[in-house]
DNA sequence: AAAAACATCACTGAATTCAGTGATACGTTT
DNA sequence: AAACGTATCACTGAATTCAGTGATGTTTTT
């Protein structure tokens, strides 16, 4: 077949992009012309000229520059997305589903869906359309007609890109147990302002103390 | 070939599941003859005489019973494990590590790690050596050899089992974001008492706050 | 252009944790 | 019997966090 889909892969699990690569690799209408580890990575290829891809598969969560990050930065480029793009995320919660549709993406995979699921998702969204695999359609549908239940608000709804790039940053250090002044010293800033971060931190993420902070940060993998 | 490599796969992620399964299907001196989502299935499914495996590569991270779970429920009930354990999993701490060797798995896998390894690593598992993934064992040699720093020292090789009941108990509180009055309040003792769990605690994880300890716990699953 | 969000800094006072020490009692293990 | 680990409780003082408020300037969004 002359026009292959190409396709790119974002997972910092190579693991799993070798998975996919072998799934893919038995359907002769599509191809992979190239993986990223991180969200950098992504960024970094895509801007090379020579590289092109017709469907971007990305995961959210990735060292370096996460999902969320790499769509905010292909929107803020002015440009068009360099192509559609499909998320595939083990996160289900229907405010993040909502938070990346609205950054441009075009599809959205639960990493416990099946492997048919992403070959599917990829000849449609490659043909212009939306994808979403079958829980989190189910998900979608659910919210939409206000049938709601227990996923409307995953820890109170509070999604890590509600948190600033700064408190992200000071999150990090109060995961390496670093207090207020050690994370002013390395950030060069007054003790005061970390507090103040860390303050808004428990506020926006409705936690009781640091503990809480640092919990969240290891289930959302930021740290 | 006649004695095929007889391979159970177990993590929540299907698409993972699917994408090891394409991964060794080209590979004709292994064959998967189950999968798991979670912990409960592996249980289950090894329990009918009927099913057999001659290598069971298993998730840490999964619903219901988790990887160390599944590990102590194996080691607990039988004198011999039903087959051989690979963990597969994205965690690299090197406690972590430990601790599950210490629980009889045969070989780590990190999920970052290549696709070739795990064909490499079901061979050898399935021949009766061990197998470590290559960052995996860097990080144990290193360990091993001292060259990391000073961590491996003085109280460590501080693991889960390490800690008393006692502690596991009030490091379950502390994660819960109580502190040391209302945890005492909880288990009827003195707040005095639970300060000196604490600070035992923290010697004994060598961590400096009690985020520290929570991040243990949460790396830990223990929470 | 106005409104909202973000980042910065400051002050106070109460609550909590952390470090260091020491003590009693009970059960294993050696 | 002695040593060890566990569980319990107490006291002090310094360090740190947390809650509440307020302020200024910049950037982004509407």
């Amino acid at each position: 077949m002359e026009n292959k889909i190409k396709v790119h892969i974002a997972d910092d699990h190579k693991i799993l992009i070798d998975g996919i690569e072998a799934v893919l690799s038995v359907e002769d209408d599509m191809e992979i012309v190239g993986h990223s580890l991180n969200g950098a990575e992504v960024i970094q290829w895509f801007k090379s000229k020579t590289n092109k891809a017709d469907v971007l598969i990305m995961d959210i969560n990735m060292p370096e520059k996460d999902g969320i990050a790499v769509l905010k930065a292909f929107k803020k480029g002015r440009k068009k997305f360099p192509c559609p793009i499909i998320i595939l995320s083990s996160y289900d919660y229907i405010k993040l589903i909502r938070e990346v549709l609205k950054l441009g993406a075009s599809g959205y995979l639960a990493k416990k869906c099946a492997g048919d699921n992403i070959v599917e998702a990829i000849r449609r969204v490659a043909a212009g359309d939306q994808y979403f695999s079958p829980t989190i359609n189910e998900k979608i549908v659910q919210s939409f007609s206000g049938l709601k239940n227990a996923s409307e608000k995953p820890l109170e709804g509070m999604l890590i890109s509600a948190l600033t790039d700064r408190e992200k940053q000071v999150l990090k250090f109060i995961c390496q147990e670093y207090n207020s002044k050690e994370i002013a010293e390395q950030l060069c800033l007054s003790p005061n302002t970390v507090e103040t971060h860390r303050k808004n931190l428990l506020k926006k993420l409705q936690v009781k103390s640091s503990i809480g902070l640092a919990l969240f940060a290891a289930q959302h993998k930021i740290i």
